[in-house]
DNA sequence: GTGATGACGATAT
DNA sequence: TATATCGCCATCA
């Protein structure tokens, strides 16, 4: 690579920071996440961060990022039971009720201060006219 | 520098 | 709805 990217421990750093971003009670995805860091961040990007989190585990809600299809990824890091005590529910087939749960993205005063993007709004799920506007 | 792997996503069947 | 295949980009061997 000719191009050393930004420091790549910077790299996992922001995806850390946009984890932080998602509040308690609420999922998002990794492509979501990926979306928010933008700079070219990738889904299968996020899983490698949030693998290599180690004690960073701690303090990054790793936990309320999962896959796309609302469900665990992970395994025997009682990841679904973390977020069933943070007020997540399950449907029977033990995926994540997206509808209830999935995070809108930061806000875009947070986003642009720190140098994020913002969700793009999401068809079926759209919450209401709330920021349509711009 | 090349190839294989992965806590994924989207599309096609 | 579930399974199969391809694409995506960074990290590791």
């Amino acid at each position: 690579m000719s191009t050393p990217p930004r420091d790549e421990r910077e790299y996992f750093e922001r995806i850390y920071t946009a984890v932080e971003q998602v509040p308690p009670g609420q999922v998002a995805t990794y492509g979501d996440i990926a979306t928010i860091v933008g700079d070219g961040c990738d889904a299968r990007i996020v899983g490698h961060a949030l693998g290599a989190l180690g004690a960073r585990s701690a303090t990054v809600p790793w936990q309320r990022v999962i896959n796309r299809n609302g469900g665990i990824s992970t395994s025997g890091y009682g990841q679904r039971e973390a977020l069933a005590a943070e007020g997540v529910t399950f449907d029977e087939r033990g995926h994540v009720r997206m509808d209830a749960h999935h995070w809108q993205g930061p806000s875009e005063q947070w986003a642009r201060a720190h140098g994020f993007q913002t969700l793009p709004a999401r068809p079926g799920s759209v919450p209401d006219a709330q920021l349509r506007l711009f």
